[in-house]
DNA sequence: TAATTATTGAGAATGATTTAACAAAACAGC
DNA sequence: GCTGTTTTGTTAAATCATTCTCAATAATTA
């Protein structure tokens, strides 16, 4: 029975299912069931098939799921066959890691091109990408239709960027930098990755197994 | 009122306490009750108490609590005055990155070295972080107490390059590669930091939004 | 010093998420 | 085609997390 509203704990759960999906697709498995799924996955069948029932059916009594279908329906729902156009801000170490490793398009992103201040990069091409001064940033913005802006910049300029950018129309925020970015407008997303927060949670866990 | 079992969901809101007490004590705030502090990380005044009161009393009725003395408390908990002993391994651009700009130390970490196959990195030394060849792991980890190993190594060697390091005693992990890492020992703790599942989180939200 | 206000910590109530149970449907072997 | 097995999607139960409420207590004010 599809659902309206989709809880905050399915959504995350379904980048994991695609990415295990993936994996069974290359290892060449044809089927599988809730039950085998949730043995690999470390959870429950239950939980399995009660996440997937929130947006459909796509199993078979008796069967199961075909992988390569299922990986297909989760990766739509996820939205990696929409061709989503990204630009990035701040190319320091991170930024061109990220350029240089991060497979953008095997999640449906399309870099278009990224912006720093540094004159060293400015003008260099990195994986593809044209790097811009940040004073073509408007400009820019106003000729293509951007969906997502990558923040790899210093913390102290990172809100007032966010809030310059959302006037500009950006409507989402793959966030790197080490402070929670928000905004009043309720259609304006931001997904923080926060790497201090996250070694602090493994230090706690040390310190208390 | 102490608990014995803390939550993953609390666990997870500490570093952020943490580090919006960080901010408050930088702008000299020297009190601040459950309600203001919710109103600027916009949760409940009733959540928050709820979380301290798992590791015990730190407020005072009538006044709040003392942020200098509240975020030294949480960061206790943390263990960020643990002087934890970490090695990276794999220096490609990520790891690059995070050993230039990731500031360890404030999480009471201290990087003692790092390793890479490339013959281009070994021998260099990376903001006072000298950089061994992979042969050199197995000694380095006798000689030297490590609590956790960072990854910043391609998905193809992940698993097997952890599973050698859960050999030689590893009990903590912080990983990047894109594969969900795990051991059947109860007390080899993983952080995996997954770029791809929160981008798609992202991608996700844009779409249905 | 007494009255008023602010605020915590704890327990109860509510809400959300996860797990269990099961009828219905499809498959597999004979 | 019949019989037993597998496995789904859904409903119900159990568990877990969050919010509400309030007595207790400290601070502040008059």
């Amino acid at each position: 029975m599809k659902k309206e509203n989709i809880s905050d704990a399915v959504i995350r759960r379904l980048p994991r299912y695609y990415r295990q999906l993936t994996d069974l697709c290359n290892r060449g498995v044809v089927r599988i069931s809730s039950h085998s799924l949730g043995q690999e996955m470390n959870i429950t069948a239950s939980q399995i098939r009660q996440d997937f029932s929130c947006f459909g059916e796509f199993g078979q009594q008796g069967y199961g799921y075909n992988v390569e279908e299922l990986k297909a329906e989760i990766g739509h729902i996820l939205g990696v066959d929409n061709d989503h156009h990204l630009i990035m801000i701040g190319v320091g170490n991170l930024g061109h890691a990220l350029l240089q490793n991060f497979p953008f398009s095997q999640s449906g992103f399309t870099v278009d091109a990224a912006f720093d201040v540094s004159l060293t990069v400015v003008g260099t091409v990195v994986n593809h990408v044209p790097v811009y001064a940040m004073s073509e940033l408007d400009h820019f913005l106003q000729e293509h239709a951007v969906d997502v802006v990558v923040l790899t910049i210093p913390q102290s300029v990172a809100q007032d960027t966010a809030n310059h950018l959302i006037n500009l129309g950006v409507k989402g925020f793959w966030n790197f930098t080490n402070i929670e970015l928000s905004s009043q407008l309720p259609d304006v997303q931001f997904e923080n990755i926060h790497f201090a927060d996250s070694l602090l949670t493994l230090s706690y866990r040390i310190a208390n197994r």
